[in-house]
DNA sequence: CCATAATGTGAGCAAATACTCAGCTTTCAT
DNA sequence: ATGAAAGCTGAGTATTTGCTCACATTATGG
C-alpha cells in the first residue's frame, strides 16, 4: 500500500499454457470492470480476484503487485491508442486540413468514446504509475507523424500545436464524459471547430495589449 | 479508506478560539503541502496530524473524516477561482473580444499557474467527493457570466462555448503542468490563441486546401 | 503410465489506515 | 481565584490492505 517507488519489480511467472493465459486476461478484465464502475481506489487485489473468480495466490504468480496489473492496462490502452492515431495520420496524408484534421481528432476521441470512464481511471492511474519506455516510444512516433502531417500545411510550430490539440481534446472530451450523457457526434463537431480555430486563428497584431 | 458514500456528516466542534482556530489551519495547510509532494493517496490522517504539529485526536475535534479535509481545501481553491473569474468578467465588461478574452483566460489559469500541483491533486480529490452546492452556485453564476460576457458579442451559443473554453484550457494547462517546467507567457498566449481560434472559427467550406 | 513442471488455492501475516476515548491542559468569564 | 468550557493528547481498536507460503491440482513429454 505504499506510495514509495516500486524499488521491486520482482520478476513473475509468464503463462505459457491456455488456462493460466485465461486466468490473466480473466485478472485485467476484472481490474478493468472495478476500474469503470468504481474507480481507482476500489481496485483491490483481493476483490480483482475474487471478482476474476481466481484465488488470491494465482493473482500474484503473474503480477508483483497491484501496480502491474494497472501497468499493463494501461500500456494495452496506451498502445490501442497510439496504433489507432498513427493509422489515422497515414491515411490523412494528402488530404486537406479541413478534411485531415476531422479524421485525426475521431481518432483521438474514440478510446474515450468507446470506453469514458475506464479510460478516465486509466488515466488517474498513469499518473502515479513508473513511464513505460514502449508506450513513450510510441508516443513519440505520434506525435511525429502528426507533426509532419500539420508541417505540410505550413503550420507554424507543428510540435506546439500538436501537444495543445491533444491538450484541448482531453480536455474537453474529459468534461463531457464527467457529465450525464454525451452526444458525441456534437462532441465531435466542437472538438473539430477548436482544432480548426486553433490552427488557422491569425493573431492579428493587437496592439497596447495590456 | 471507503469508497461507499458518506452516510455519517457526523458534527464536529467549531474552533472559536485563535488556537483552535490556528490548529484547523495548520491541518488544512498541511494537508495542502503533502498533497503537493506526494499526491492523494498520501494524504492519511496521521500523516496530517503529524506534519501539522497536532495530535491525530486534535484532527477530528474539527475534521469529521480524512475526506472532511479534503473538502474544505477544495472547497476554498473553487471560490477563489469563481471570485476571481467574477471579477475578471466584471472588468471585461466592455472590452471588445480580443481584449476580454485574454483577461478571462487569465484569470481562468491563475490557481493552475500559482499552485499548480496542488490544484491538480485537489481537482483529482474533487471528483470523488460529494458536490458541494455552494461551489456549484457559485460555478453556476461564473458561467452565466461568461455566457453573458460572449453573447454581448455575438458568440453563438455561448453556453457550450463556455464550457468548451473552460475545458480546452483546463486540458493545456494540465498537460503543462505535468511536464518540466512551464513558460506560463508562452502557455497564456497558446490559450488565448486557442480561444480566439474557437471563438472566431467559422466552419465555411474552405475549397482547395491543399 | 509417471515424473516433472505448470498452475491453482486460500488461510493468514505484517503493516497501514481511519478513527475513538478517557483523561490531561489551557483559556475565559466571573 | 475558580469552575466550566474549550482545546489537546496519543495509545489503542477494529478493519483493511498487499502479499506470502506450504500445499493441492492439472497438464505435458517421454
Amino acid at each position: 500500500m505504499a506510495t514509495e517507488p516500486k524499488n521491486k519489480p520482482k520478476p513473475r511467472k509468464v503463462p505459457v499454457q491456455t488456462r493460466s493465459r485465461a486466468t490473466v486476461e480473466a485478472i485485467l478484465e476484472a481490474t478493468a470492470r472495478i476500474l469503470e464502475a468504481e474507480g481507482l481506489e476500489a481496485v483491490t487485489t483481493n476483490r480483482v480476484a475474487e471478482r476474476a473468480g481466481v484465488s488470491i495466490g494465482s493473482l500474484y504468480q503473474y503480477f508483483p503487485s497491484r501496480d502491474a496489473i494497472l501497468a499493463e492496462l494501461v500500456r494495452r490502452m496506451r498502445l490501442s491508442m497510439s496504433a489507432r492515431l498513427m493509422k489515422a495520420s497515414a491515411e490523412a496524408q494528402d488530404m486537406p486540413l479541413a478534411e485531415a484534421v476531422p479524421r485525426l481528432m475521431a481518432a483521438a476521441v474514440h478510446q474515450y468514446e468507446t470506453e469514458p470512464r475506464l479510460t478516465a481511471a486509466l488515466e488517474q492511474a498513469e499518473a502515479r504509475l513508473p513511464r513505460d519506455p514502449d508506450v513513450l516510444a510510441e508516443r513519440g512516433k505520434v506525435r511525429e507523424a502528426m507533426a509532419d502531417c500539420l508541417r505540410r500545411r505550413g503550420v507554424a510550430d507543428p510540435d506546439t500545436a500538436v501537444a495543445d490539440l491533444v491538450a484541448m481534446t482531453r480536455g474537453i472530451v474529459m468534461m463531457a464524459v464527467s457529465g450525464r450523457s454525451v452526444d458525441y457526434g456534437a462532441l465531435r463537431q466542437r472538438i473539430e471547430r477548436a482544432a480548426m480555430g486553433y490552427l488557422t486563428y491569425d493573431a492579428s497584431p493587437v496592439e497596447g495589449g495590456g
